[in-house]
DNA sequence: TTCCAGGCTATGT
DNA sequence: ACATAGCATGGA
């Protein structure tokens, strides 16, 4: 991917593995607000860049270039991925469709809360209950970092009820004490299996929550999360229903240990199509 | 009005 | 181990 550092931007050039539209509505991430074609504002843990394409190029706006690097994933090479699972017509299809998508590289913290959120929810409402919960977190001036943990603390479950969080207030409030006990940056050391055990024993997080986390929290990319999206997806290509696990190993055995990317690029593209 | 949204928990067999 | 009711909330 080439991409230059200034002095408070970071400027890409080839635009082929790199739309903004793409790698934020593709539904891995909840913490950006769209302010007009191309050009999006992100917020991640308390850091902010403003991304706007100008002139055929992306300039991503940010007084913490180095961290944007890494959280945009800028030297990681798409063009092999994208390669590499483009396993039938319809996977080709949504490669084509979403060729901008990349994994971002989230805040643990903020992927494990918005996932919680997230279950038998809208995006929308995803969007705008993580918003909400910026307001409890440290005021940086023109927005708010995200809570640390300890801030987390702070909010009841009537607060969550408040942002829309519904039946999920409770299972944010019990996870939020039980992350107490780990250190969370100890925990990517885990194996896979381990740490999807011990993700399912936060409250709020079952099968699905938990690859999502896997996938975009911990960087896991054998991992498939399969959602109402997916199974539609599943059927479309394979014929069949199952159950969701099912369809998840299978996925993940299909298009091998980057399954968690073809992931991506299926739910962007069977989504646009309604 | 009913169905659906990036499903999970609790309870039953 | 597998099946299913109930769950908040708002938009289609």
């Amino acid at each position: 991917m080439k991409y230059e550092i200034q002095n408070d931007k970071i400027v890409i050039y080839d635009t082929k593995d790199f739309n903004i539209s793409h790698i934020l509505e593709c539904g891995q991430v909840f913490t950006y607000k769209k302010n007009a074609d191309y050009d999006y504002d992100v917020y991640s843990l308390d850091k902010f860049a403003n991304v706007k394409l100008v002139d055929k190029k992306y300039i991503i706006k940010t007084n913490e270039t180095k961290y944007f690097v890494n959280y945009f994933d800028l030297d990681t090479d798409y063009g092999a991925i994208k390669k590499e699972i483009a396993k039938n017509d319809y996977m080709k299809e949504a490669i084509n469709f979403g060729f901008g998508i990349r994994i971002l590289k989230q805040s643990l913290l903020e992927v494990i809360i918005g996932f919680i959120v997230s279950a038998n929810n809208n995006i929308k409402r995803i969007i705008s209950t993580m918003q909400k919960i910026r307001a409890f977190g440290e005021n940086k001036g023109n927005y708010y970092a995200f809570p640390t943990l300890a801030r987390l603390h702070d909010i009841t479950v009537e607060d969550f009820k408040n942002m829309g969080a519904g039946y999920r207030a409770e299972y944010l409030y019990k996870t939020i004490r039980k992350l107490d006990a780990v250190n969370l940056d100890e925990t990517r050391n885990y194996d896979t299996v381990t740490l999807k055990r011990w993700l399912l024993s936060l409250c709020g997080v079952g099968p699905k929550v938990a690859d999502c986390i896997l996938l975009f929290g911990y960087g896991r990319y054998d991992c498939f999360p399969v959602d109402t999206w997916i199974e539609k997806v599943y059927i479309d290509i394979f014929k069949k229903r199952e159950n969701r696990q099912k369809m998840s190993s299978n996925l993940v055995s299909y298009f091998g240990k980057n399954a968690g990317y073809a992931q991506q690029y299926l739910f962007f593209y069977k989504r646009s199509l309604v």
